[in-house]
DNA sequence: TCATCACATTCAACTCCTTGAATGTAATTG
DNA sequence: CAATTACATTCAAGGAGTTGAATGTGATGA
């Protein structure tokens, strides 16, 4: 098992094509943070709510995101620590970075109308360490 | 430029494209040590060579590899210090690593027999550094 | 210049990814 | 339980990546 190359490097390739689209980069980038709202990334990114949706669902799916229901809304966060360093590799070899406002703890408006608890800067997932 | 989202990942994501192949991956895995000839990697790997020649072309014009010339073998590098970084961590997160025997000097019979140079390890790129 | 070696490129069939549109589902409110 | 909210899933057409087969190219040696 995993005698040739190919195998041995199945679940790498994986884990970067699930990294190989602008739009879940632009997700996982706002995730770094600490975990969000969907209605938040919808927001922030512009996008349609089925479009971001399917994209969470590949990030998901390749075990890097987690979600988390909260009432009505379900929060994601990054639960792979090598990924956070390699989007920190790869932004860290950017030309420029935008700062962005998605930093603020929710902008949209969806969020912000019904008050949702802020997100809490985090260095790693403080969930799912043995409960 | 690059106001929207999808712009502002779109060279991250094309990196992450490029390395989202198990071959090409295992390709790299080799090159870690330094430049490698090209019948070297056909041997150690098993892949065609039409079939090697074309994920070297991927890597290749997506700015990873570089190649130099020398006489009838054609050496390839890696000029990009943040994917020796990314693999490094992802290889870091893996649950075993093989060790292989791709790390020797070049056990394939056509290097052999033509006692070709063999490979010298190295931190990083020596060349393109201010000729 | 012709044959050979080492490697690159083109082509085509196939598969996988992308993404808009439509629809489905769990939680909440009344 | 019906309506609403927030989000997920399915479907299909188009586009991009994959890969075997065939062919092309530059360097070397006679």
């Amino acid at each position: 098992m995993t005698s040739n190359p190919i195998e041995q490097f199945e679940a790498s390739a994986q884990l970067f094509k699930a990294l190989a689209h602008p739009a879940r980069l632009a997700i996982l980038d706002i995730l770094r943070d600490g975990e969000q709202c969907v209605c938040h990334m919808e927001a922030v990114l512009g996008f349609r709510q089925a479009y971001l949706s399917q994209q969470l669902a590949v990030l998901r799916e390749a075990g890097i995101l987690q979600d988390r229901r909260e009432g009505w809304n379900i929060y994601y966060r990054i639960v792979r620590e090598d990924v956070l360093n390699i989007l920190h590799t790869v932004h860290s070899s950017l030309p420029e970075q935008i700062p962005s406002a998605k930093a603020h703890s929710c902008d949209c408006p969806k969020c912000k109308r019904k008050d949702a608890p802020a997100a809490e800067p985090q260095t790693f997932f403080m969930a799912n360490q043995a409960g």
